[in-house]
DNA sequence: TGGACGTGTAAGACTTAACTTATGTATAAT
DNA sequence: ATTATACATAAGTTAAGTCTTACACGTCCA
């Protein structure tokens, strides 16, 4: 490998709501890069650009067909975000249950969350 | 409500490294902001803008106790990532069955993914 | 073989992000 | 009261990100 697989790549790859919308478009199949910019209020090259930072971080490839470039979907460095996520996971389920003694406890302190 | 939660301010503040250590520190137990600084090769006053960002996309909240500042971890705001993160979850189940195949398709077509 | 098509990439302008230093504000301590 | 502490915020600087335009390259077609 050039790169060692960049971790934080993936979450900031994942950031931008063009680039998801890209990863959601290709998720229900692969498409040339004509096609994804058809759909979207940009120039071809800035998808291009974008589908290169989706390609550095992993998460789509690409092969030759004819004088197109075919995208497809690699979901699989989303497990990492997975696994991060999995670790808050647990809050908002103990959070429902603890938060009306939150709520009695601190406005009795008239101490104000926000 | 000032502004409509923005969906995006949350994949976007858990894309820099930092902010995710935040989260992570605060997810053990809340703490000042003192307290999270000196963890961190980070100056006080670049630890606090870093936690209005995460207070802007709710994913912290705040109260005063004396003269300090004790900062909280609200989990909620990650739901929406991880259902959005469900969307894609199947690939890296289907990907795995679906993988041998592929390799026999374009091996044999001579086209390679990269 | 020349031209159109599909795409990548380079260069530049513009926007946004992230830090540092400096200043302001509220609370606590003396 | 004055000073120190804990923090927020403003101002300024530098770095990153994202677009557009222009151009280069490979592939197909006439």
């Amino acid at each position: 490998m050039a790169r060692p697989l960049a971790h934080d790549d993936v979450f900031q790859a994942v950031a931008s709501p063009a680039r998801r919308t890209l990863l959601d478009k290709l998720s229900s199949r692969e498409q040339t890069v004509h096609s994804l910019a058809e759909s979207f209020d940009m120039t071809l090259p800035a998808v291009s650009q974008q589908l290169a930072i989706l390609r550095r971080a992993g998460l789509v490839s690409a092969r030759r067909a004819g004088r197109w470039r075919v995208y497809r979907l690699n979901a699989e460095p989303l497990r990492e975000m997975a696994r991060w996520l999995d670790n808050y996971q647990r809050f908002w389920t103990a959070r429902m249950k603890a938060l009306g003694e939150d709520l009695k406890r601190y406005e009795k302190q008239d101490e104000r969350w926000r």
